[in-house]
DNA sequence: TTGCTATATTGGAATTTCTCGCTATATGGA
DNA sequence: TCCATATAGCGAGAAATTCCAATATAGCAA
């Protein structure tokens, strides 16, 4: 169940990838027309999408090598899907790679 | 003088090169046979070279990335060149991701 | 069912990375 | 000077990545 850091390391290895997992850190101030809480839910992908400037299906590919690498998590509500860090994980990365290198 | 943190991302996104630098932390233990004090001046690249499995010229070109990302430096003795860990800089690409991410 | 919206998946072209073998260059010794 | 060794740099082919447009799918509402 833990992190493998080189499938960490090729998400983030991209800077529109960087960019979103950091702008998850406060989505409130980073993607205001969330409307729904950003902080329980998550962020839906068109929001992330405009944010990015880059086109809906390379958004969407974006976030699932964010999840594989199991950075961010997913849940589906109605016709929206959410997209949260986790922060478990990501604090998890960030320690294997310091005590790694 | 500060690090590009893509650039050090993407030195790091790549199996050997992160087990190089790794390596590159306990040098008397991973590379012994290396003569000159490693601590001091580096380990040679052809020693790395064993290690790691690879071609010379595929060595050469990752020990360049790993510069180029300011990770390691370098320098030439006689006919050697050393490559050694930048802690400096490696602590700050540690601290600029954690921070980011 | 039909149609609309949000997201995922597929296919493809351009670019980059991986990794090698080969060659070039630099150093030091005979 | 000539040779041997250490390293860097130059193609080149295969594989991976980037990113889009187009298509497929899922959910919802009428």
């Amino acid at each position: 169940m833990s992190i493998d850091i080189n499938d960490a390391l090729k998400a983030l290895d991209n800077p529109a990838r960087l960019a979103i997992l950091a702008k998850l850190k406060d989505p409130r101030k980073n993607y205001p027309e969330q409307e729904v809480d950003p902080e329980q839910v998550g962020v839906c992908v068109s929001i992330i999408q405009e944010r990015a400037g880059l086109s809906q299906s390379t958004i969407s590919l974006y976030l699932t090598a964010l999840q594989r690498a199991k950075l961010v998590t997913s849940q589906r509500i109605g016709p929206w899907t959410y997209y949260k860090r986790d922060e478990a994980n990501i604090a998890a990365f960030l320690k294997q790679l310091q005590d790694l290198i």
